[in-house]
DNA sequence: GAATATACATAGTCAGTCCTATGTTTCTCG
DNA sequence: CGAGAAACATAGGACTGACTATGTATATTC
């Protein structure tokens, strides 16, 4: 009952592949500690033997699926931004990859939160997801300072917050959060950030 | 092995409080599905068997652990935000009430995550923490009618988004969102609702 | 005050899970 | 082409968790 495969680096590599496909997929579907060793290597067409074989543990497995996964997300997310020529095009060019990713993988935020609950109770997942938090954030206020014509200091956290604040209502109710709410939110942030209230 | 306590009734009402009081805790702090019966029963000071005979299952306890908190947190957002008297004042007592709940039970925030987490793979759940949070949409969009001078429609979720994505933020790095941040992003999303852009 | 009901405790079942040890087939290399 | 290695598969151990069935001490009722 093996495959039969030119070579062994090949059916390693293909193995690999379809065991981090099948851990994203699971993960994100039933969350990742309600996704045992087993159900994913089902799911890839291969037994236990392979996940530990290839990666040692369950933890092993996430650590490999975060690292093949780093920055798929964050550079799709910078083409489409490229592409968008005002402001209302930008931030809704964010909002959709959030809230309807159109690189075939649309649960890739759905792994996010998944992800973040995880990382909030395991402290080396914790750790690895600061890193990736803290780029993020620098991202968005680098961009958001060719946008806006004011100090964007500090608006990381408040724009990628609002991001996933917004798409967390949208799985509660899809029809609460539409791009105009979404978009006038995000222009709110972006835009009001150091302005004094005004009344 | 019995407690002595005057009456039937009174015992088991001191039970069902413990066994609640237990779930929430273990719930926010493991998460519900990391959280055993046993090990719920345990802190409460009882066994497995008063579980089951109070609440039938672990759903049932889950449910009954909603239905006795629904408007603890809520109320007393309302009375804080009755003290407030400026814009600022009021978004800033939203705030704390999410990053440093001020009434003893500083875990509620977790246990909203945990719960919306739950919620999202788990349909009757889910329909539950629909109403709630329409009814805390609906909320938010009523009082902030009175805090400014446009339409408010619509920006609940926005809102309530807005301060479960900055409370997800500072769990990863609280240094990252101080109050300020909150307090600009806040007032950001309420002022700048519908106004169109400035750029 | 005896009979019964109540409020739990105890013991045990069954299924699921992570992981280890070992087997088997295919590939690789001299 | 034969020996060894590589890439998995298979079997099983040890544990845990939800749930059931039953036991027992306390309270209530007649």
């Amino acid at each position: 009952m093996f495959l039969v495969v030119a070579t062994q680096t090949e059916r390693r590599t293909e193995t690999r592949a379809r065991l981090l496909e099948a851990a994203a997929e699971l993960f994100a579907e039933r969350g990742i500690e309600a996704s045992s060793i087993d159900a994913v290597a089902a799911l890839a067409g291969r037994t236990s033997g392979a996940v530990y074989d290839h990666f040692g543990n369950k933890d092993g497995l996430l650590r490999a699926l975060l690292e093949s996964w780093v920055d798929d997300v964050s550079s799709a997310v910078v083409a489409e931004l490229d592409a968008a020529t005002t402001l209302d095009e930008r931030l809704l060019a964010l909002w959709h990859n959030v809230a309807a990713p159109p690189s075939g993988d649309g649960r890739w935020i759905a792994l996010e939160h998944e992800l973040w609950a995880y990382a909030v109770r395991h402290d080396d997942t914790r750790a690895y997801l600061e890193r990736r938090y803290r780029a993020a954030w620098a991202g968005v206020e680098v961009a958001a300072a060719d946008w806006v014509d004011h100090d964007t200091a500090g608006i990381g956290p408040s724009v990628i917050g609002l991001l996933l604040g917004l798409e967390m209502m949208r799985r509660i109710d899809p029809s609460a959060v539409t791009d105009d709410v979404a978009l006038d939110a995000l222009r709110g942030v972006v835009l009001g950030a150091r302005s004094p209230a005004r009344i």
